[in-house]
Order: structure tokens, then C-alpha cells, then sequence
DNA sequence: AGTCAATAGTTGAATTACACAACCTTTTGT
DNA sequence: ACAAAAGGTTGTGTAATTCAACTATTGACT
């Protein structure tokens, strides 16, 4: 890491490309999910249900306000992909579980988005997983918590 | 076509992680843009603006509606950023040109926002380049009109 | 030249994605 | 037991953005 200049300017530039990029990737994204009408921020609060969850902890880990949790909680109950639980011992808490259709749906999904020539089809194996690296890197470096609240993923 | 299942797992195994260094991002920018009172909307327009440039062009290049074309361009020239000029041949037509002040903002603005540490401290010189020209190739794969849209020939 | 359709930009209404504050229920701490 | 805190919902507000309607100008065809 040479002189600040540089480095802001090689970082300005990035995020040019990275701006760039992400209208494509959202738009493609967005268009598929369409066909199951459910947008990207369902999706990616989908993404976060596994287990039993308490809606807070998806509210923390989304970093979002609990008041737009029940909204999309609804949206993706109505759709019947999960459900409000009842917590065993909490009767304030109410747990989000995948329904049966829920844990297909999130199996399935990712092929659906991804199938066939996309937005990454220019890169090989290789460079996207190297491109994955280094932004994971720039997540891991930002750090705080919400690094760990990411479920592990195959 | 290797295995596109593998293919499709990877990309949005990928996609999680740019949806998740893009809010970062994102957050970084808006509060050093919000010192100088400008979204990072505003930026990405004036980002784009340089020589005289006709509203309507800037609409088709930053793929947004035109009436918010002006919206951005009132915020800019209240900024005293940019200026409305008019068009030498066609009355029709404004023409968005920087203010000196603009040029000036535009010049400094990067490294007011990228100084010290950052969202991409963690990451080398030759890391964030990388991590550029594979952005950047994604970028000119969908530039080349409708690749996406073409069977795999090769 | 005269009319008519298309174009650039503006304005105002509608939409969407959220955050914030107020509220009810249940739990916890003393 | 009672005050305070926590989880969730509802209602309200705001910011970003699109869409539709309008004005001024231009270009095209007769």
C-alpha cells in the first residue's frame, strides 16, 4: 500500500466497476425471482431462514428494523415458502421455520437464478471463485458481527 | 456446458457475497457524501457528466427515467456542481456541463471519500486490481449486447 | 409554408422500500 | 407484585424512483 492517493484512487475506481456491476446482477436476480413473485430482499431474507428463527435475530442479521421483518415474514408466508412457529418456552417470540415447500423452494432456487448463460458466464470456475475470495475478504476485514450471522453454505 | 448445476451454485454462492460487501460499500460512501450533502446517486450522476452532455443521455446512460434526470441535475446545480447550458442548435436541449467547482469537487471528491482506512484497506494493490478487471470483465461479457442471450456456441 | 408527429425537459401523482414511533403482550428483575 | 425491558405488529412518514400528463421545440411530409 504505496501513498493514500493511490489507494483512494485505485478504491474510487473499483467501486466504479462494482457499481456498475451491481444494477446487472440485481436486475438479473429481480427478473427471475419475478417469476415466483418475490423480490430480492425476500429472497435474500429467505436465503437467512434455516432453522427455527426468532424474527429478531433475522431483523440483527439482515441488519433491518423488526417492523419490515413481519413484512416480509408475511410476504414469504403468504407464499407459503415459511412460518411463524411459536417459540417452546418464549411466548413473545415466534420462530420463522421453512415449510416443507419453503426448503424445496431454497434448494432449487439458486439453479433457477443461475441457469444457463448469466451474468457471470464470462468468467471461469476459477475467476469466479477468486472474485468471491477477495470480496469475501473485504467482508471478513469490515467484520463485526454480521460476518458470522451468514449460514454456511454447501 | 461442464456441469451447469455446479455452475449455477457457485454464482450465487458469489452473488451472496456481492450482496453483502455492497451495503458496506454503499454505507461508506453516503456518509462522506453526506458532509457534502449529496446521495451517492448524486455522485454516480455527476460521475458521469463531463463534457456538455444532453439530460436526456445521461437518462439513457445511467438507465434511469428522465424526469429524474432532472431531479439530479437541480441537487448538482444547486450544488453549483454543474450548470443547465443550452444547446447551440436545438432549444429543445440542455446541456449539462461541469462548473469549475465541479471539476475541482470531481477531482478531490475520490480521495475525500477513500482516504485512510476503508472498506478495502484489507486488500493488497495488486488484490483490489484484480478484483477490478474481474468486475470490469463482467461488466464489458454484458456490455457485448446480448451475450447473455446467446447459446454457448464455442 | 403548414400541419402533425416525435423529442427534450419539467411537473405532479403514484409506487416501493424501508425506518421510526406508538402500542400490546409477555417476560424478567427486584 | 410491579416496573422495566423485549418481541412483534400496526400505522405513519420519508426518500428514491417511475409513470403519466404537459409545454416548448424540432423534423417530416405534403
Amino acid at each position: 500500500m504505496a501513498n493514500d492517493s493511490a489507494q483512494a484512487s485505485a478504491a474510487a475506481d473499483l467501486v466504479e466497476t462494482l457499481y456498475t456491476v451491481m444494477p446487472i446482477v440485481v436486475g438479473h436476480v429481480s427478473d427471475r425471482l419475478e417469476d415466483f413473485g418475490m423480490t430480492h430482499t425476500d429472497y435474500w431474507a429467505l436465503r437467512s431462514v434455516d432453522g427455527p428463527m426468532p424474527m429478531k435475530d433475522l431483523a440483527q442479521c439482515m441488519d433491518i428494523d423488526p417492523s419490515y421483518v413481519t413484512l416480509l415474514a408475511d410476504r414469504l408466508e403468504e407464499l407459503g415458502l415459511i412460518e411463524r412457529q411459536p417459540h417452546p418456552t418464549d411466548r413473545r417470540v415466534k420462530n420463522l421455520v421453512l415449510t416443507a415447500k419453503g426448503k424445496r423452494f431454497k434448494k432449487t432456487i439458486p439453479e433457477k437464478i443461475w441457469d444457463g448463460p448469466n451474468t457471470f458466464s464470462a468468467l471461469s470456475d476459477a475467476e469466479r471463485n477468486h472474485l468471491k475470495v477477495l470480496l469475501a475478504k473485504v467482508v471478513a476485514s469490515h467484520g463485526d458481527g454480521d460476518v458470522a450471522a451468514l449460514p454456511e453454505s454447501a
